[in-house]
DNA sequence: TTGTACGCGTTATCAA
DNA sequence: TTGATAACGCGTACAA
């Protein structure tokens, strides 16, 4: 059924030796046999199968991509940009999306392994979890690049600078003369929820206020979990002036609540939101992450390791975050 | 460096066979081998080869998707689906985008024919070009399904109804007293771009209505494109009174565009899109189409077709697309 | 129940 | 410049 190279060295009375090499381009062999091969494999049919080649060369030429939703614009433009660059080497990509299961994430690495990637970016990876897995995978020797790091785990590594962020909202909020600010924490999974968190509390303390407890929301993740908190926001009592939320998807659907609800943003609640995502009428404050850079470098620095353009030590790289000022955040004057 | 089944036939004294059948649970082995074998595995760190195990079993484990643009929502969910499909079958897939690139799509399509898939979900195909690829992949035997149809091609397909979609738009807007529309394509690659707007003239027309070709933008594609059409509106003489947009997020850019310009929506400019993506907080008049279902749908014809659980003829499968009215248009009374 | 031998489609190493 | 032949790691008849 399917032709092989025997079957065009057979065609061709060649050896398969000299069909493959004639048909790889290697040097050494006449015009004339490469020419012949090369209309015999035309002729036939013949469509090289990688995966012998992959057994025999000991490369497959495909790389894994380990994220956790497809949906979220943070990961989508990710993955566009490991995609590019994979495209470039003439590589092609897993994806793999573990949602926030540390199971899935676990078997998807090893199915990444056992189907002998060349290498493998995981971004990012799950928190609050153990890391054996990360460690046999180094064991395992395939190069990999992380969007986060891991205690005593050297690879090379990517990362965004969410505490800086966490600390560039809350100042921003303050500045603007708020002060009975809530924190939407992201997924439960997410390092960054908890150093955005982090410098949120530092922030507020470092100017004299204490985090209000039943302000903060624990682990909100998508459109809908944002639409909930958001309602319950609109109907408390004592209702905070701004909320801090996680991601720009949670705030959008924070925003969609309280306008449901009849609030008004900035108006009667302001809100922040992380990523700054382009597909989006509201004028949200935000922070911008360099997504579809950082997955251009993910994918850079994962091809340096596989095709050893680089074997010196591991390099660990911190992406900025900025404030974008729009209309979602009020200046409070009746403080 | 990397163990073999035949590593672990040397440290137990087993045959390879042996090792094999046990490791993959046949039947005919007794519990005390089983374990011996286990164990040695285990102790080993052995990693079964999918590589090799695809070359013996003429079964990759793997399937490929291709898609134009994974940043779009309407492509995210399609993505989703499918892989929530895939994870339940233990398959791994491949994602490649094609943007708007015909020979993109050919070489992706021929990368994963050599990567030996499974399987092959092409969702949705480009169109304006040639089709010979397709016909080529019928060749080569590899089981794949569509989104889209091809003339005298058989294969599985699934559509969703643009035609009618173009329609209920068009229906919607006149009878909300428009009549001045502006439509805006999609890409030019996009079938349903050509049947919605297919459907917009004929609709038009069935009302008496001649489309006004000034009021046409042929290829917008993403929000930047999208932005650049609301800008050029707002700055029209004679401004239409609503606005088609090919989907949801080009319709974000106009909305972005046309507020920056000082309109409002709906009061000055009603919009429509289509889609219904749901991260916006935009009150967006649109058409909702069941992309996550969609991907699912696709991926289990396709395994129905991998797994031989069906094997009679090619079915053809359309999904409805259904208006959703929001607040993005508005009753005109001064017609 | 276990072992032997071969095939899967390539690449790579040597001779010729 | 070309041709045997042996890997690559695993599955699987078939034989023991």
């Amino acid at each position: 059924m399917n032709v092989t190279i025997a079957d065009i060295a057979k065609a061709t009375g060649l050896a398969k030796s000299t069909i493959s090499g004639a048909l790889n381009n290697k040097s050494g062999f006449s015009e004339k046999t490469r020419r012949r091969v090369l209309a015999a494999a035309e002729e036939l049919g013949y469509v090289p199968n990688e995966i012998a080649r992959g057994l025999s060369s000991k490369s497959t030429g495909s790389i894994g991509l380990i994220i956790k939703d497809i949906t979220n614009p943070f990961y989508n433009h990710i993955t566009k940009g490991v995609q590019e660059i994979a495209g470039e080497h003439g590589y092609t990509v897993f994806l793999c999306s573990s949602g926030e299961e540390h199971q899935a994430e676990i078997k998807h690495i090893q199915a990444m392994v056992r189907k002998r990637v060349d290498g493998l970016i995981i971004a990012p990876l799950l928190e609050e979890v153990t890391f054996d897995h990360f460690f046999e995978l180094k064991e395992q020797n395939v190069p990999f690049v992380l969007l986060g790091k891991i205690q005593g785990l050297s690879c090379d590594t990517y990362d965004f600078d969410d505490y800086d962020g966490g600390r560039q909202v809350t100042e921003h909020l303050l500045s603007m003369g708020h002060t009975r600010i809530c924190f939407v924490r992201g997924p439960k999974t997410s390092k960054a929820a908890k150093l955005r968190y982090s410098a949120f509390i530092d922030t507020l303390k470092s100017h004299g206020i204490e985090a209000d407890e039943r302000y903060v929301f624990q682990n909100a993740n998508g459109i809908a979990d944002g639409m909930a908190v958001g309602k319950q926001i609109a109907a408390m009592p004592d209702r905070p002036t701004a909320v801090i939320c996680f991601d720009d998807v949670i705030a959008i659907g924070v925003i969609k609540a309280v306008m449901e609800a009849g609030l008004q943003v900035p108006e009667d609640l302001s809100i922040i939101g992380f990523d700054d995502i382009e597909v989006n009428t509201f004028p949200l404050t935000t922070v911008s992450i360099p997504t579809y850079e950082a997955g251009k470098a993910l994918a850079w620095t994962l091809f340096d390791r596989i095709l050893q353009r680089r074997t010196s030590g591991f390099q660990h790289i911190t992406f900025e975050q900025k404030l974008i000022e729009r209309a979602s955040v009020r200046q409070l004057h009746n403080k």
